[in-house]
DNA sequence: AGTCAAATAGTCAGAAATAGTCAATATAAT
DNA sequence: ATTATATTGACTATTTCTGACTATTTGACT
């Protein structure tokens, strides 16, 4: 049982072992060729083995001198929040329920007032409804988006 | 992360701190001597990385003798958030110069760098583009909405 | 003062260098 | 045999970099 996903993703988490390091960054062209294999099977791997609820966190940059970093999120956090994100990533959220998990953010002390008032005025705001149809969606994308970086290890 | 347009930007701001000054003045093509580029390639580093809203000011003057001047804009005070909440309102605002300008708020201690990394995971995000034709707009709009927020509570 | 050459800087379209998506196909597991 | 997982490649998206062309300023020479 040796995919070449598999192997991909050992080699990724190793390195991550190595540096001991919560924080990698790897070109995707570079890893493929290291591979043999196709770039978007490094997708692949990024898709089904470090996805949020896994643990870890993919940011990206294309263009010249792109690449993508892999963050690994705390495990010592509350297991709360990772159920969180999960169920947050199902489906769109309104307005009130937002202001509501902000609220318990801030009850919980996962995040301080200022902090709060920050993410309040994004998050409750008018201007979310200049994406249309997807306000909602949007919504609840910024706020997984916040639940992400509250769980990276260097918060 | 090198590009040859951020070693460029690092070199400028790095400068300007050895000189702890808030001016420095330079000439377009013995940058571009230094780095091995084309002369453009300054003008790219300029366009989007000290734009106006990113906390810098660029001036120039062409013909013989020409060069250009960075001036690093001072965010230290209501007034000066308020000239900036101004600026914002007109325009549409890249993934980039949002970047830019939350960096500049770090730097200045308007937020803390928790703060910064909740922001930034929200206005550098990819999940913008849900907003469409709209995304640097609706950018543009949270960043207000930070600036406002920066503004109206005692931090 | 007027003209022209030289020395700057600016603009913009497109090439180059990355990464992402998606659907078709292949392989493995049940 | 059917379903789940893995692999590939064609097409798309984004960011950086380059070069050809344009604009401005100065200075020297009528």
């Amino acid at each position: 049982m040796s995919t070449l996903a598999s192997r991909i993703e050992r080699y990724i988490k190793d390195l991550m072992a190595e540096n001991d390091s919560d924080c990698l960054e790897l070109k995707r062209n570079e890893l493929a060729q290291i591979f043999t294999c196709v770039p978007s099977q490094i997708n692949y791997v990024l898709e089904t083995r470090f996805r949020d609820e896994q643990g870890y966190h993919v940011v990206s940059r294309r263009g010249a001198g792109g690449c993508f970093q892999i963050i690994r999120l705390s495990v010592t956090n509350d297991s709360e929040l990772k159920e969180l994100i999960t169920k947050i990533s199902e489906k769109d959220m309104s307005r009130q329920t937002a202001e509501g998990l902000l609220n318990r953010l801030l009850e919980e002390d996962f995040i301080t007032k200022n902090e709060f008032m920050l993410l309040n005025s994004i998050i409750s705001s008018e201007v979310l409804s200049l994406a249309g149809d997807n306000e909602n969606a949007l919504r609840s994308a910024l706020m997984k988006n916040i639940l992400v970086t509250l769980l990276r290890v260097d918060f």
